[in-house]
This record gives structure tokens, C-alpha cells and sequence, in this order.
DNA sequence: AGCACA
């Protein structure tokens, strides 16, 4: 997400800080750093491997966010240009104001987080085993199927992992696919257990994601709409056989017209 | 680089 296509917050994400400073000196810091731009409700910094460096910053109005964003854009702090972006949700503390907070539904998206994170890993992990191993043998498969799938897109770098069909197998089940391009992907052999948000978490993070749509009367299919056919192709190449569950590799069609 | 609320 380029980082204007933030919406204004109320609050602000605070990147490229200073890792040897500590905690609470840090919120001490920030906080008289500021507060000359309005009334400061909450500052939530974490030492953890991957929020080190980082802090949020909740205002009591966006006006305030807005300002600091502008005005304290690579601020030199503890010797670093602090890097400030408008967080990309609400923080608690509002939603908590709000009543908007819900405890269990944030339970359940947290374990729904570090689970998929292992599913992802462990597709990482088989793609780049397999790369390493044969890396001719995915040179090729990339090249059949973009031909095989008409798609514009065609073998591309690998960003965040590559494609994912590496270790696809039989595809049981498996109808004849569409080959003509669409903006809808259909899904096959997906586990039984598979619910719309996780399809969600793995497709959205492609550009042009719109939804998921399951079929409650059949499990283990689904279809995942993009905005256009070179966006789901983008997609459908990156996750074709992405496994949710070991057994369970992601057979990945265009939806037939 | 990294978007959380221990």
C-alpha cells in the first residue's frame, strides 16, 4: 500500500526510531515531542523483534495527526529521521471509547494470525526448498503454465515467496478448468475447515483483491474476485497450490463465465 | 523494513 492511500487516523505509526533507546524514555520523548500538536491519549511502543523502532501515537482528533504527520516528517530524533505515516487502524484505546472494541473478535483474529503465519511459512519454507533443489524444474513449470493459462503476466521476479505451485501434486476432484482469463478466481481441494477470512488473509494481499465468496452447500471450493484478469492472474499464480493443510493443495482455475 | 494495543 503506497503510503498516501492511507486514510487520515487519529493516530500515527512512527517508524526508523532509534532501537537503543528504551521504552519508556522513548514514550517520555515522543510525548513532549508531541504534544504541541493536540492532546495525546495513548503512545504504544513494543520492543519485540518486529515492532522495535516503531510507535503509535493516538490524538484526541485527526487534525492533530494530521499536522504531525506533515510537520515532524523526518524530524532528526535520537539521531534518525523519524519516518510518520497515519496508522493503518484504530487503536484500541479509541475503539474502546467507541464501544467499538471487541475482545473476542480480537482473540480469534489473533490465533487466526499466528496460525496462518505458520501455513505461510511453511509454504515459504517448500518453495524455497524446492527452488533450491530444482531450480529448472520451476522455471519450467513457470513457464508451462503461464502459456497453459493465457496469463498476460507471465514468470515475473519472486517478491515475497514466488509462486507457490511447487509442490503441487494430483489435484483430486479437479474439474476441467477455464482457461479464458476472469477477474473471478475458483478454488478447489480446499480443506474442510476453511473459512472465508482465511482465504481472505491469503488473497488480499494481492493488488485488486474485491472478496471471497464460499459455497456453504459445497466445502472445499470457493471464489475469490479481483478487479481485473491480470490482477487475479497475478494472484492465481502466486497461491496455485498453496496449501492450507499439508493434504491440501490449492487447485487455482478462472471462474468459467 | 517492520502496523500494535502483554
Amino acid at each position: 500500500m503506497l503510503t498516501s492511500d492511507i486514510p487520515p487516523n487519529q493516530t500515527i505509526y512512527i517508524k526508523n526510531l532509534n532501537e537503543k533507546v528504551k521504552k519508556e524514555e522513548l514514550k517520555r520523548s515522543l510525548y513532549a515531542l508531541f504534544s504541541q500538536y493536540g492532546r495525546i491519549l495513548d503512545i504504544v511502543a513494543l520492543k519485540t523483534a518486529k515492532l522495535r523502532g516503531q510507535a503509535w501515537v493516538v490524538f484526541s482528533e485527526v487534525p492533530a495527526a494530521s499536522n504531525a504527520v506533515r510537520q515532524m516528517q523526518n524530524f532528526p530524533f535520537y539521531d534518525k529521521p523519524m519516518r510518520i505515516q497515519y496508522a493503518k487502524s484504530k487503536s484500541d484505546c479509541i475503539a474502546k471509547a467507541d464501544g467499538t472494541y471487541d475482545k473476542k473478535k480480537k482473540q480469534e483474529e489473533k490465533v487466526f494470525r499466528e496460525s496462518s503465519w505458520i501455513v505461510l511459512t511453511e509454504h515459504n519454507w517448500n518453495l524455497n526448498f524446492v527452488k533450491q533443489k530444482f531450480p529448472w524444474a520451476d522455471k519450467k513449470r513457470r513457464v508451462d503454465e503461464s502459456q497453459q493459462t493465457g496469463s498476460a503476466n507471465g514468470p515475473r521476479a519472486d517478491s515475497n515467496g514466488g509462486p507457490a505451485a511447487a509442490s503441487r501434486q494430483g489435484k483430486p476432484g479437479t474439474q476441467e478448468p477455464a482457461t479464458e482469463p476472469n477477474n473471478i478466481l475458483f478454488i478447489q481441494n480446499l480443506p474442510y475447515e476453511t473459512n472465508s477470512m482465511m482465504l481472505e488473509l491469503l488473497f488480499k494481499q494481492y493488488p485488486g483483491f474485491r472478496e471471497v465468496r464460499m459455497v456453504e452447500a459445497k466445502p472445499g471450493i470457493a471464489f475469490v474476485e479481483f478487479e481485473d484478469d491480470s490482477q487475479s492472474s497475478v494472484a492465481m499464480q502466486d497461491l496455485q497450490g498453496f496449501k492450507i493443510t499439508s493434504q491440501n493443495p490449492m487447485a487455482i482455475s478462472y471462474a468459467k463465465k
